[in-house]
DNA sequence: AAAAAAATCCCCCGTATTGGGTTATACCGA
DNA sequence: TCGGTATAACCCAATACGGGGGATTTTTTT
């Protein structure tokens, strides 16, 4: 039996029907052990010390310090842990939020129950477990504006400034003449509507045409 | 019976064996159509217009137009149709690229072929199907560095200029004097080993400091 | 082949920004 | 208490910036 090397797991979740739900699914499966529970993230920080799991099952809306600021937390004083978010809500900002703090997957509620153990051994195994929504969410934040009024060298352009380079970098590394660049630039700004490089930027990113 | 009207599909894969066996596959299935396959983007261009697929099944590795560069010429003639691409190999850059120019879903061939039922259903629901590994590249290219040697204040501004904010607009907006912006400034030069805004901003980046 | 769009280059102007040097103070957590 | 952090000051020369006028050539579309 490899019973004896568990997948050990923490629960981190204020609702104390989730948790003992949670709880019992998961110690009710072979190879998988919860070695603590808590109702919020302070109890947490000190429990974890010793309980050491490989994966914490994290919620977001906990009363006090809140799921995503415990993240860092956690990955302080856990570098190797795995950190599988759960939510009720698909907020993008939370969603976005958590993944750049270290959220190794992000599952909602509303997902099977059962879904709950495959995500576990997929982070054990270096996967990334997301719920239908979420990853939709995620892949949707990569998708560039197909109707961008600015063409493919204005854009390229702007892509450059974002990126912090100087009129004259950007004509030098184009192989392009400096003031051809500031025609660039110009028309950029009349077509963005915008006076500065901030705002052509903002309203780039804001709008996906880079 | 549902099959009045399936889920209508067009595969473009150059091998012919991996071609027929995905047109059986996805035939085999009840509620699933495959209503043309094509060996390479050139021919596919022309007969999608009278396909209008709801999914295009899309091998990234093709001779001639190469898969990535299809998405947006498809997409310029089908913007409804659902694109999922198929690989052999998971580069990072093959993945970023073809989610930016609009791919939905980003299986590798080594998943199990029943996988790209699944799969095609979820994107029809809306969803974003990925292998486990493609998930993983996706989710780890949110992780910022935990060692950054930047304090939390020197990330703030690093992320201010890298949005292309002047350092007196810094100062305005973060309450602080423009004589401490630029300390910090120097201090993040320092630090990162560089010389210039554009040279803070990409070591910053690929060190994932921000 | 003609018209439209995109990319290229040129000159002018005044103001603001940038990178770098040096020093100093108040605060705070280990 | 000591180092790291955040704050601020003063100096300087070089350049980058946004905006105003054009003009020409290449590419694409019709």
């Amino acid at each position: 039996m490899e019973n004896k090397n568990p997948i050990t797991v923490v629960i981190i979740e204020d609702d104390e029907t989730i948790r003992n739900g949670f709880t019992y699914l998961i110690n009710a499966t072979e190879n998988y052990k919860v070695l603590n529970s808590y109702s919020n993230v302070e109890d947490a920080l000190i429990g974890l010390v010793n309980d050491k799991p490989q994966v914490i099952l994290l919620d977001i809306e906990l009363p006090g310090i809140k799921g995503i600021e415990a993240i860092p937390k956690i990955k302080h004083i856990l570098p190797k842990t795995y950190i599988i978010m759960l939510t009720v809500y698909d907020n993008e900002d939370n969603v976005f939020n958590a993944l750049t703090k270290g959220a190794s997957g992000y599952l909602t509620k509303s997902d099977n129950t059962e879904k709950i153990i495959d995500a576990i051994q997929e982070v054990v195994n270096g996967g990334a477990p997301m719920s239908m929504n979420i990853a939709k969410i995620v892949i949707k934040s990569f998708h560039k504006n197909q109707n961008s009024p600015l063409t493919k060298r204005e854009t390229e352009i702007l892509e450059q400034i974002a990126n912090g380079k100087s009129r004259s970098k950007i004509a030098k590394q184009m192989f392009i003449d400096l003031e051809t660049v500031k025609s660039h630039i110009k028309n950029i700004y009349i077509k963005l509507n915008v006076h500065s490089r901030e705002d052509a930027i903002k309203e780039a990113k804001n709008n996906k045409y880079i």
